[in-house]
DNA sequence: TCCCGAAGTTCGATTTAAATG
DNA sequence: GCATTTAAATCGAACTTCGGG
């Protein structure tokens, strides 16, 4: 390993000068160039790179921000991953990931070597949230600023990027009732999701404002569950009840498109064609749901941009603290947008 | 900031018997038990956590692996990350997660940043690589154990991961023949993949030993493409070519899934129902298969347990630099694995 | 000799204070 | 005082050496 000594001892100065000028410090104005150029091509020769470790215990800086996954194989983490990674490399620091699994031990495992590693801020994907946020509260003395993607947080030293989830839910009836569709089935998400509630209240305003009625027959809920895939599974059993029950509909409105393309499973089983003889209507637009046949009508998260965002809080909140202003936490809700594509269509 | 001295000043001993006391060194032995519960004590009370900085610089370890993704955005790297991340946790190491974009000059940056990390050990995940392989020459010499993910390797200082894909390309033509397919379409991958000759080498001897012919106005190729997800496009586009042929088919073997997606989007539109009138078999075992209608019949690769493998390897080829062992790079080919579902069956 | 504990050095870079001409 | 350079202290933990009982 070649030191800065070496790097001293090759270009004839000091490694106080050394580090000054391939540093390019404040001190660095009164060092003549010849001396620059002599000790940069010293460097360059022994090719000489600083120790990362020498320079954090002195500088207490990691240069790293901690991403915390509550489960990554939910399909909605993988843009918003690229979303961070893409804006973090631009601002030059590196991801830890880690992925809690929705389980205690590991979420407080997690975190104590994320801090342990002096992370400088923490960015947590809480999409499919089953656990007490209050495992938080040990975040908030730290001092380390935090965003959140996907959870509404009352917490006020948190930041968090949310989508409108009652635009989104509004936007989602309007369209189906625009396209003419009056009986619609719906599948809710389940009550201790943060997105439940909100995405619901926009759905009913919508019904209210439009005049349209909801049949509380064509109404099911998702059960609780840790488990994003469950989501299929169960959109795939609750659509079989609804087609078993019998009540006409002409459209389902389902909570997200994993639940969609189980509603989608279970009416063309049941020799219902989408869309030909129902709609469906997703929301988040994961990757997968532009390539389903049929290609899913769904509400889009700006998934890349919110990952983007959470990154920029955090950024400005570790900028904050370097400079020791007092930051203060940051909500953002970003608006959806309707993608209409083959899953939908209007009823003849 | 509460550091070893601190823990000294308040148990009354020295830093150097609290140091061999908190980390069970050797010498430990010799201290007393209430000198270590003392210590102990006073570590817990004032919530005393070593510095790793100081740690790494002093042991030259920073217990870090970096993961290195050449996109994202394929689904084909999710489980293979949840494998990487979870064999990681149960050792102990944090993964550094950077993602090429395919890009050689991010490429770039990102190594030698993971370098000045000093990360113990790397993880390509090389699934849809269009860049210079040679790139991995800087790597040789620094004497860091590396494995590829998905990626056949000339080299002899890399260690390699990969499925069997001359097994698995016999396995998809040979469910397809036993299902009595006859007239048999395909989609062969882009030749730049390394994936692609192996994967038809396979197909064309399960051919050859069933005495099948293959017509090669029914043999399509995949364009080169930095994207994967074009992979999905170029399969709709291609089917959408092999249907206006008019050369009738009742099977469709697609290099990978997104691009039987593809196929199945296009079969799909132009009337041909799947599987009635037409199978189609993918490549990998996607999320997304399991949940698409039809289900997607498939060549599974064990991704999780790949990134599993290669976390293993690397691990070994840590442990092996710690002990100055030489470590010779380990090939692993793992065995795909049919799985049957809906998008296939039998000829009538 | 065995046990216990402390003083001092090292890791590599940054920075403060100070010494030259 | 100014431009130029550097010795020495610092960051926090771990290890080597040594001394006292």
């Amino acid at each position: 390993m070649v030191t800065i000594r070496d790097v001293a001892k090759e270009s004839g100065f000091s490694s106080t000068t050394v580090s000054i000028v391939l540093n390019n410090a404040p001190l660095a104005r009164y060092i003549p160039a010849v001396t620059k150029k002599r000790i940069e091509r010293a460097a360059q020769k022994l090719g000489y790179r600083p120790n990362q470790f020498a320079r954090s215990l002195r500088s207490k800086r990691s240069h790293t921000v901690g991403v915390m996954v509550f489960d990554m194989t939910d399909p909605y983490c993988t843009l918003v991953l690229r979303g961070i990674e893409n804006t973090l490399y631009q601002s030059s620091y590196l991801p830890i990931l880690t992925d809690v699994h929705n389980e205690r031990s590991r979420f407080e495992r997690y975190l104590e070597m994320l801090l342990d590693r002096r992370i400088e801020a923490l960015i947590v994907l809480a999409n499919w949230l089953f656990l007490d946020i209050n495992l938080l509260g040990d975040l908030e003395k730290s001092s380390i600023p935090t965003a959140m993607i996907g959870c509404e947080l009352k917490t006020d030293s948190i930041s968090s990027v949310i989508v409108d989830n009652e635009v989104g839910g509004h936007m989602a009836l309007e369209h189906l009732h625009s396209l003419g569709h009056r009986k619609i089935a719906f599948i809710r998400g389940p009550k201790s999701l943060t997105d439940s509630s909100p995405r619901w209240r926009g759905v009913r305003n919508c019904a209210k404002e439009c005049g349209l009625e909801l049949d509380s027959r064509l109404i099911m809920d998702l059960p609780e569950s840790r488990d994003p895939m469950s989501s299929f599974e169960s959109g795939h059993k609750l659509t079989e009840e609804l087609i078993r029950q019998k009540r006409p509909f002409t459209a389902l409105l389902a909570f997200d498109d994993m639940s969609a393309f189980g509603a989608i499973r279970a009416l063309t089983r049941a020799g219902v064609r989408v869309p030909e003889q129902c709609s469906v209507i997703g929301f988040d637009d994961v990757a997968t749901s532009a390539l389903y046949t049929p290609s899913l009508t769904t509400v889009r998260q700006p998934m890349e941009a919110m990952g983007a965002s959470a990154v920029g809080i955090v950024v400005d909140g570790i900028n904050g603290v370097l400079e020791k202003r007092e930051i203060s936490a940051t909500h953002r809700k970003v608006a959806p947008e309707l993608v209409a594509r083959e899953s939908t269509r209007s009823v003849l």
